[in-house]
DNA sequence: CATGAATGAGCGTTCATTCAT
DNA sequence: GATGAATGAACGCTCATTCAT
């Protein structure tokens, strides 16, 4: 059996001081990515990405608590690219349309979901959640890049509504494009077209009613 | 662990024949909900199962090849709900605004997601995907409604975007409710409007470029 | 597991009276041939028997207590046919050769390894050794056969050798024609040629020291 | 049930290395021996061999894939023996007769079925042929040396036949000696003086027709 | 007598984690 | 620090057998 009930331990047992630990942490990271997008969450055994890391079990528990743990640095990885992504796109510009800037947004957070397309199957739909801790941190500076972005947009409206907006925002693009990353369908222009149509008669018409 | 990947057999093993037999799928897949709910993927057992149900696993087994089917079951059960919220607004009805039909068919969605919460999040985040021709099947005849939807909207286009435009409308709506779902956020009226607001700019707006 | 103790009742449960009873169990008896043949004894199931046969597993257990006698009445089966091949030839006839009857033995002990080898490899190979006390009646009768073989036989020797003699001759035609079904070799010409030469040498030589 | 037929995987999974474990492996093969001789095939289970030799179910399954290498094991353990005693007797020794040759060949086999009777009669009769490529191995060598005994012989003969009967007295002398095994009677000294006699009688007089 | 739904003990096997070397 | 042998709880699943209908 696996997935025994994992303590909610911290995500890494300590910081790798000197430049090989580094390097190590590095190589069993990447070993993890590797196994987690080929066998899926089930046959993800820390043995297994030991042996493929040329380490010993022993030590992977030594930079990680435990199975779990390794996804979590994983997804953290993915989740620093997306940010980056919204990043780039959220200083006001004014040299610029609406329009690019939503699509530089888009291309960006795609481009992050296409590096390792089942890997992110794997970390969506199987991955159990867990350091919500660690995750939340995140999620935070998630939203407030969502907020910002629309906040630079032309019009304007209450505060009130630019946090549920901002969610809202954030899930809906997440969803089309978690959902495209599952079929492979990431590079299909004519979706990236559509939401890109979609972000922007949002943005435009908000202030409704 | 268990989880290997299962053969992706038929959810059924034997249909039932006698009355007996039907009550016992029933309570089984009744206590199954509740295990997976309560525990989630990696804490579901069989055994469970049948012990929460009154029955042998045994018995269970007579029904369901293998624990993963149990969760298909599971979710199909949730997809027929979702399937039958959107049937709910898919026929043209010119007597009423858009924005009636579309606030008919996000308070369908959010209704079906709103039974079970807890249970959602694990079928959502835990429970690997697996029978995929079988859930592609649900696949398709949700593409097909959302597509009749955006069809009976006012603006007349091109069918060809209108493919693309259902998948993309369909993940979006999907997206900001799953993740409502997840944070327990899902009858917050601020994100129903917002969803609201999302979807008709979205559906006014499409005729782009 | 299965292959629970299996308590070492009778053969048979009762005996089939009734004209249509015994049609059941021949049908029961050949469905088990056929699974144990193509399964092996590790999936030779009763209920698998019971719908090749097409009875409910409740009939088949009217008529045999267990899964074990199923196999064992299948082994008499072939013992019957191997005494009959015994019984052709141990009647003294002085009108023909050693070479003849000594053939006529063998004919008669390889067409009865002959007619489902398969079967016979289950057999030999995977059964377990069960009802030793009706397997010794057969065993008995067997040895009593190829003693009186051996009696017939144109050299005189002292009966207390005769026992013994008739165990060695027994034990090596059957291994001899045991491993060449095994080997799916049971129809070599020259096989069957060296197995008469060694059985011939064998009676003319006896009277050694 | 178990039993399943098993994969024919390597009969060893990992050469142990350290001292430790190679104490380990020989503990695990002894206990196997010795519970599958007491208790049969079908009730030999992995973790009683464990409890038996004293260590982990985890550890007996970081050397053997499965429970039906155990077996196999043990039976290469008895094939070994059974080569050691056939390579005694194969060297051409002008300086002896027959008779003694066969004897010491005879000997040697049943000193090698003496062992552990219990034992040989469970992998005789119940433990399924599997890893067949490995038993070949045996099988061949086996034969081998048979004809090499044959080879030996006084009476020149076409070699065509030679290999035929070797396969002929190589099963005749298996068939008398497991069928003495599995009745206890393998010291009988009446018994292996009637081997003596047939295998003789088979040498000196094949030159058939 | 026949049916077949129900039972449940029991087995093979895995794998996260530890700790002696 | 690193290694990798050892642990053992836990799980999915089977199938001989029973017995209410």
């Amino acid at each position: 059996m696996a997935t025994r009930i994992p303590p909610p331990r911290r995500t890494m047992r300590k910081a790798p001081r000197q430049q090989r630990s580094r390097v190590t942490v590095d190589t069993i990271v990447e070993a993890a990515a590797r196994v987690l997008a080929e066998r899926g969450w089930a046959r993800f055994t820390t043995n297994e990405v030991a042996l493929v890391a040329g380490v010993s079990v022993g030590s992977l528990y030594q930079y990680f608590p435990n199975k779990l743990s390794l996804a979590e640095v994983i997804r953290h990885r993915h989740l620093d690219a997306v940010l980056m992504a919204l990043g780039a796109s959220d200083r006001r510009d004014e040299t610029t349309t609406l329009e690019n800037r939503v699509a530089r947004l888009i291309d960006g957070v795609i481009a992050a979901h296409s590096v390792n397309q089942k890997l992110h199957r794997v970390l969506l739909d199987e991955v159990p959640f867990a350091a919500r801790s660690d995750h939340d941190r995140f999620e935070i500076e998630y939203l407030r890049r969502y907020q910002a972005f629309i906040a630079a947009s032309p019009d304007k409206h209450d505060s009130a509504r630019a946090e549920v907006a901002g969610r809202v925002l954030a899930a809906a693009v997440e969803g089309v494009v978690h959902t495209a990353a599952r079929r492979g369908e990431l590079d299909t222009p004519a979706l990236k077209a559509e939401l890109n149509s979609l972000v922007c008669a949002y943005l435009r018409r908000r202030p409704r009613r």
